[in-house]
DNA sequence: GCGACAG
DNA sequence: ATCTTGTCGC
């Protein structure tokens, strides 16, 4: 019994040749990649024409790798107020995978957006916010590329820890933590993260003066590096930035309630 | 070969 | 991602 496949609880297996077509359909899709602004509101200080932008999580239930919930929230700009909040309790086909988290959960979030583009495309975000990374990925094509690509939508990716990336020790996990905390020392400090080869993959950028852990920008679909680190920058009322914080608090009440109906309904 | 590894 | 209470400090 000696295995380099992953297998999860529902029995799928991701084996190295299910690795590899998984490669090459990101790099299939990421010809399809625009890494420039393609938006409907201006990159000006205000951002104008900006008025709705969305944030998408996953979160799971204590006990079961494969049960989740996945949820969408629209925020108002500038004032960051919640108008719009769905969810939907998922069954995921594949185990987490550093370099593949794409394949485990951009089907629900699809799912979510294409909902929401049909029930109240009035308020349809002018971009998302996603909870992983987007060109921060060792084939530059990460969660955040894969779902604004799929979506035809433009998407920011932002990771709450660091990827390591086959690029020099300028992106060695050592070396990142190290310069980040050298670097980035107010709000709104930010350092690229660039490779041996020249590749920018993404920034290390500090939220808040109050928080000292960086937060992870990247790249999604159809907003620049720039764009997307001033972007975020204007939604961080906490190192989170508020659509994926306020994402994440919406399917975390969800899970708590039901456990609630579960105590209630066992006593 | 061994360890690292978004969520 | 998740398991988890208090606690130090502005």
């Amino acid at each position: 019994m000696h295995e380099e496949e992953k297998i999860s609880d529902n029995g799928d297996i991701v084996d190295d040749v299910q690795r590899e077509e998984w490669m090459q359909q990101q790099i299939t899709l990421k010809s399809r990649l625009i890494e420039t602004d393609d938006i409907s509101f201006s990159t000006d200080n205000e951002f104008t024409g900006l008025r709705y932008i969305g944030g998408v999580d996953l979160s799971f239930v204590k006990d079961n790798n494969n049960d989740a919930i996945a949820s969408l929230v629209v925020l108002t700009y500038p004032a960051l107020e919640i108008l719009y909040t769905d969810y939907q309790k998922v069954s995921l086909d594949y185990p987490y995978i550093a370099g593949f988290l794409a394949f485990r959960e951009v089907a629900p979030l699809l799912s979510l957006i294409t909902s929401l583009q049909s029930k109240q495309p009035s308020i349809f975000p002018q971009f998302i916010i996603v909870d992983g990374n987007g060109t921060l990925h060792p084939r530059q094509f990460g969660l955040a590329c894969h779902l604004g690509v799929l979506a035809d939508v433009p998407t920011i990716g932002v990771g709450k820890n660091f990827l390591q990336i086959d690029d020099g020790v300028e992106l060695s996990m050592p070396h990142v933590k190290k310069v980040t905390k050298d670097v980035l020392k107010k709000g709104g400090d930010v350092y690229y993260l660039k490779g041996q080869s020249g590749t920018v993959y993404g920034a290390a950028v500090r939220s808040l003066d109050t928080t000292t852990n960086p937060i992870f920008v990247s790249v999604g679909h159809r907003i620049s590096l720039d764009t997307a680190i001033r972007l975020v920058l204007r939604c961080c009322k906490y190192r989170i930035p508020e659509p994926t914080r306020q994402a994440d608090i919406c399917s975390r009440e969800f899970i708590r309630t039901q456990n609630l109906e579960k105590r209630q309904s066992s006593s």
